[in-house]
Formats: structure tokens, C-alpha cells, sequence
DNA sequence: TGCTTTATGTATGGATCGTTACATAAATAA
DNA sequence: TTATTTATGTAACGATCCATACATAAAGCA
């Protein structure tokens, strides 16, 4: 039921791809630092046209936000939640970080939320909500999983579910910090089957 | 052998007083975010006394990096290497930086170099090089640490002291984001027991 | 064919940006 | 005192910032 047959002159760019290529601009320069030229040159179009599409360059940077929870930020989530035993999940889960973290397809290194986004909490309105939702969002997320492998049996009754959730959470920070900083790719996915073992000792 | 007689007119300002200042605004704004008129007011004083003091601002916000690296990020390390033992030490390290990334004095969360400084990294020439010592600089002290009390037969032999290590300054960084975004400090007191006895197994 | 609706490109608005001349003030040195 | 040195305050510079007015172009609807 999609009406693809619109009033009007039809746009010439495509939204997702545009809304992409701002992100990716927010990413690697921040929301003070990322101009309207260095956006509308990314994007493709004039600024006009991103006015009447996004908004002004908040509501384009909270859309860019929201992109992102919903795309890339999932990722290491859905690799968690796929995986067959909670030890593969738990290494898909951080091999999928140091991923997204050194290899991000934009170019840009590091996680948005953490690397660029936080520096605007407090600045722009409408990120501290969605950073607090995305947070709460992926340790209730990891939680489930580790819930859903206590009530199977493969994990003793008394496993720490929340804290190992919050704790995995934590490594993820730290390896997109480090995957901004520039610490190589090797060295962090050398570490990782160790820290599942951690993780999952009781 | 302090000559405290200098010639021309005395300047009317502390350096370092304000030099803490200006890292209070850039850490809570960010490079880009942070204007000269912030500056120079949060400051309490003129453009032209900000750059014939410091420079001109880049030079000012590297300034400001260096007092930090210098300053506040060592406090945890320091914590680290005072205690008594090893299990003090690391209960010592964490509150303290639960502590610097919810109530700082100046008034910002988190941690300047991942929540400000991070998103001038490839930005800002002089950041890069900043950021990766100050990384290495904290986890070689962890690493020492750790390796000291191997020598002195309080863990064994076979310690994993540069995995922990580098373990240790990723839960740094998960309780500074975890600051910035403002969740509650009571939470994050409350699994530092169970983290201390996670870092220390074998 | 108009009429309406939406998107585009140009061109520009006022505000703020970082930075610096310039003249003045306050200290030491001769 | 006079000269030298350094810091201060005012005032302004060109550049860039985000945002918008305006006229034009391209679609569906009547």
C-alpha cells in the first residue's frame, strides 16, 4: 500500500542515502564542526533542499541519530542474538564492534553516539534523550540474551545477568573509544575470546 | 630559583586558573562549539590577552589537553598505585572514576579526551598524537601495577597483566560515557565489587 | 490547457566566527 | 625622569556561519 505517485516535482536525491552521507559528516566532524557546506556538499543538494526535507541542521543531525540507532547501532546486537550459544554471541558480539569500530563503511572510526554524539549532550536539544533510550535500549538487549540462556540451563540460575549485561556494554565503549583513537584492529580482536571466558565465569 | 620580578606590566590573570577554565568550556562544548566569546568569558579575560598568552585557540585547547592528561586523568592512576593491595587498588581506581565522571568540579561529565576530545580526533592538529600517549601512558600504569604485585607473589605467575590491563581502561571508558549520558551514580558504585573480583580471576 | 503542489538553483540576508591593529596602562631598567 | 617591555581594552577586520526570499522547473489534477 505504498502510494508511490506523489503530487508535485519529484526530488532528485534519495532521503536514506542523503540522511547517510550527513551522518557520516556528524560522525567525523561533530555538530558544531560539520557546516551547512560540508553537509549539503555530502549530501548533494542545495540547502534549500535540506530545509525542506530534514529541517533545519538540528533536526538533520537528530534524524542522522536516529539513523544510526536503528541501522549501525544494532548491528553487534543482531549478532548477539543470532548466534547459536551464548559463547558465539558473545564473540560475534565483539568482533561486530571492533568491526563497526575500524572498518565502518563511511569511513568515519569509532561509534557516532560515543565519539561525536556525546559531545552535544547538554548543547542540542533531543540527544540526551536518545543517547539515554539507546543505552538502556542495547543493555536490555544483551540482558535478554544472557535471561534467555539461564532459563534454557545453559547458564546457572545465579549468573549475573544485568551486571555482565552492563559490563559487556562497557567493553563495547572501550573498544570504540580505542577503535577512534586509532589502536589497531589486531590487537583489540586478539583480546576477545578471552574476555568472553571472563564474561561468562561465574 | 623562581624569579617572580619580571619586567613590563603584570598580567592581571592566574594561567593556570584560567587555562582550567577554558578546558571546562571545551569539555563542554567541544573544540568547535566552544567560541572565543565562551572562552574569553568563562576565562575573565580579553581576546587579545587569550592569544598573547596562550596563542590562538587550537594552541589554547591543546594547552588545555596537556592539563588534563597532566591533572585530572592521572587521579585515578594515582588512587590505582597508593593502595594498599591489589584488590584496594583497583576499588580505589574504579570509584575514582565514577567519582571524576559524574562530579567534577567543573561542573562537566564524563571524561574530556572520550566525550570532547575524541570528535576533534583527524579535526584538530596535535589531538591524535595527545590522545593515543595519554591511552598508552594509562595503560602502561595498570599494566605495572599489575605486574608489580606478580613480582611481590600476590598473583600468580601466569596473570594476564596486559589483557587485564587494557580490560581495566575499557571499564574506564564505559563508566566515563556512562557519566555523560547521566546514569545514576549509585548504579554504577554498585557493581564495583563484582568488576574488582572479575579482574583479579584466573 | 491551466491550476495546484512540491522541489530546485541562485543569490543573499544578518549574525557570529576567529583574529588582529591600535592606543593605553603598568611594571622594570637605566 | 626617560626608555623599554609586557599586558590591557576597544574596535574592527574579512570570512564563514545558518537560514531564507525569490523565481523557476516539473510533476499530478481538473
Amino acid at each position: 500500500m505504498i502510494d508511490t505517485k506523489k503530487i508535485g516535482r519529484p526530488r532528485k536525491f534519495d532521503y536514506g542515502t542523503a540522511l547517510i552521507k550527513a551522518m557520516s559528516v556528524f560522525w567525523a566532524k561533530g555538530y558544531e564542526g560539520a557546516s551547512l557546506r560540508d553537509l549539503t556538499g555530502a549530501m548533494g543538494i542545495t540547502g534549500p533542499s535540506l530545509y525542506a526535507t530534514y529541517g533545519d541542521k538540528r533536526e538533520l543531525y537528530l534524524k542522522a541519530i536516529d539513523h544510526y540507532c536503528e541501522a549501525d547501532a544494532c548491528a553487534p546486537l543482531v549478532a548477539l542474538e543470532e548466534a547459536e550459544n551464548i559463547e558465539e554471541a558473545l564473540q560475534a558480539f565483539l568482533l561486530e564492534v571492533i568491526h563497526s569500530a575500524t572498518d565502518h563503511e563511511s569511513g568515519a572510526k569509532g561509534c557516532f553516539l560515543a565519539s561525536s554524539v556525546a559531545t552535544s549532550i547538554g548543547q542540542v536539544d533531543g540527544v540526551d534523550s536518545r543517547v539515554q533510550a539507546a543505552v538502556v535500549h542495547a543493555e536490555e538487549k544483551i540482558e535478554a540474551r544472557f535471561q534467555a540462556e539461564i532459563d534454557k540451563g545453559n547458564l546457572p540460575k545465579h549468573f549475573p545477568a544485568k551486571e555482565r549485561a552492563s559490563l559487556l556494554f562497557d567493553i563495547r565503549q572501550g573498544y570504540m573509544f580505542r577503535g577512534r583513537v586509532g589502536v589497531d584492529k589486531e590487537k583489540m580482536q586478539n583480546e576477545v575470546s578471552g574476555r568472553v571466558k571472563m564474561l561468562l565465569a561465574c
